[in-house]
DNA sequence: TGCTCATATGTCAGTTCTGGCATATACCGC
DNA sequence: GCGGTATATGCCAGAACTGACATATGAGCA
């Protein structure tokens, strides 16, 4: 429930055997899990992509942000430290509508 | 930015003169604040909504959620310490998909 | 009224998240 | 090579969130 990292430990079994599509949700994610990771992930892409429509370096979106560049790039990583909470609050204040936002989650499977 | 409670001190400047509008966002948020809490309270209607078309009770829906009964009521009820992060873990948790949560994201402005 | 079930509200210790700093990597013009 | 700019990674103290418990409110019924 907490997926943080798991990483080398089903990372092995990952690259053993493997099933019928390509994901590495199959890291021992059940279906929520993996929407949960791929919804973070697409509202990164989504993060980046509309910080580089405004034309702004990370660091003067931190600044916009009241945050730091650091975090900044966590975000737009997808990094597992960087909740959907904090994803969501800095496109709206980025000028995303709901709307917009919500599109991204059509994209999530 | 916090946007916990500030409910004594600027319901009663609320209370006081007022606008066009009708919401109360006007309680000295701006419009991604605005938009923020009402992601949360549409959520917490979805959130609502899903559980009764499963014709489950608050206790039951927190055993599946692995949480307590007094978290489900205050997801519900759109309470200011539930982050979206758990309204939308926990939708998914209860079957609805990405693409339907989205949908509930176009719902508010 | 008294009892039961469902939901709401208050509180709090333990966990998670966040901003910020330090540092590292990468690309570019000189 | 060396500076400068943009982005990435590791870390941590302070803030926010969460599950759990206690308790309260409320509806339905005998």
């Amino acid at each position: 429930m907490t997926l943080k990292k798991k990483t080398t430990k089903e990372a092995r079994r990952a690259a053993t055997g493997w099933r019928s599509g390509s994901a590495q949700e199959f890291l021992g994610l059940s279906d929520d899990e993996a929407s949960f990771v791929a919804i973070r992930l697409h509202l990164a892409k989504a993060m980046q992509a509309h910080r580089r429509e405004l034309r702004l370096t990370q660091v003067a979106t931190a600044k916009l942000l009241d945050s730091s560049q650091s975090r900044v790039a966590k975000m737009e990583a997808g990094d597992p430290t960087v909740s959907v909470d904090l994803l969501i609050r800095s496109l709206l204040k980025l000028g995303a509508t709901p709307s917009r936002i919500g599109r991204v989650f059509g994209q999530c499977g």
